[in-house]
DNA sequence: TCAATTCCGTTGCAAATGCAACATACTTTT
DNA sequence: AAAAGTATGTTGCATTTGCAACGGAATTGA
């Protein structure tokens, strides 16, 4: 299943807990629109077949994407924590297939039992690593001119690669609406900052110079 | 104690609780960088005397306060959970007491242990609010305008309180390093704003006209 | 291999923003 | 009530940014 929301669960195991949990398959056509925004979010939802995004429409008509669900990956574990309402509509893309499983219920599992205790500790660290991805973009987008957008967020790659010379996940444009500016000011403070000598770069490798 | 990680456990079960865990208490002075950025974090942090704050030096010296601490606040709870390295200096801005949890004894508690889920489901519930709370910022960050990030921000707590007529619970200065963003382009975008006849205001009391 | 498409850099310009400095209103202190 | 201090609003200006448009490079697909 490979679903870190599982991870150290038996597989065996699994399809017992899952009826523990009292867990809802739902099985649905392309463009079920599986939660509403604006709905209250009381599952974490685990997509087991398919894909799925968590979409906005804007008052303008236009769609922003939060991000896309396939196989093993979930939605809800923050928000089913607290009582939100969710942000998106969780559409399906294709036919597909999730399973609900819902907060109340997990919660109501007994303490000794070692599935909730695994499922409880997963979910931190879930929840962990999300929080600290958010943090690091929190700090990138408060820096307020394009170049310290920049600097902050190849400093951080470059820290985590442990290297002045490393590869980026994101092309121009995606780097773009990841620092929330636009492409062509993007690239035009590439351009200037290799002309300072701060930086060198080649699509999508960087080297940071001082 | 009021500390939202100890919630539901009785004050009377706490000492007991704590020595199981091992927790150590840590006593210091004015100044005292209890952990240091850059550090490996193990332990949640929870002060219960005095006040700390998290705090990041800038290359160019500036300090920068990521937040602060006081009685009952903790730190540690999402980077102890990932392997993450303090993003900050951990330091005590008066004399001051807190105790720090070994992530690794936590989790070493038997499953079956009462206190241990409750500390679990809390720290579920903490992480969570934190995520949205996350979530709910970047959301304003990524407006491109000032006037984008104040309808964003705006709206929020509109939202959130129900009425079109609210109190904001931050002065112009505090809005401002919120969104990021210059105290007197804020106060001049305030203005057209409300010269647009999108909104009216008087210090802290906000309304949105449409 | 050629065509089509996508990605990236560049340019000019209008608009938005940050910054510094000052004015005004509101609070607190004495 | 006066004075000091703090918060907010205003203005002018230099700089940065977004936007639109274009051209070349790289990639993809037929």
């Amino acid at each position: 299943m490979n679903c870190k929301l599982f991870e150290g669960i038996n597989e065996t195991e699994l399809p017992r807990l899952l009826k523990k949990l009292s867990a809802t398959e739902i099985v649905c056509d392309k463009n079920t629109i599986v939660l509403h925004s604006g709905e209250k979010v009381k599952n974490i939802y685990v997509c087991i077949e398919g894909s799925f995004v968590l979409e906005n429409i804007n008052s303008d008509g236009s769609v922003n994407i939060i991000s896309t669900l396939s196989k093993g990956s979930h939605f809800g574990g923050a928000f089913a924590f607290t009582d939100a309402i969710s942000p998106a509509d969780l559409r399906a893309l294709s036919k597909g297939k999730l399973i609900a499983i819902s907060k109340d219920r997990l919660l109501l599992l007994d303490d000794g039992d070692t599935e909730k205790n695994k499922i409880f500790a997963n979910l931190i660290s879930i929840l962990a690593n999300k929080s600290t991805f958010l943090i690091t973009k929190i700090q990138h987008l408060s820096q307020r001119s394009i170049r310290g957008k920049i600097t902050s967020y190849l400093n951080e790659i470059s820290k985590q690669s442990g290297k002045r010379e490393f590869l980026i996940p994101l092309d121009r444009q995606g780097l773009a609406d990841y620092l929330c500016v636009d492409r062509s000011a993007l690239s035009k403070e590439l351009s200037k900052m290799r002309d300072d000598g701060l930086i060198d770069y080649r699509k999508n490798m960087f080297v940071i110079k001082y």
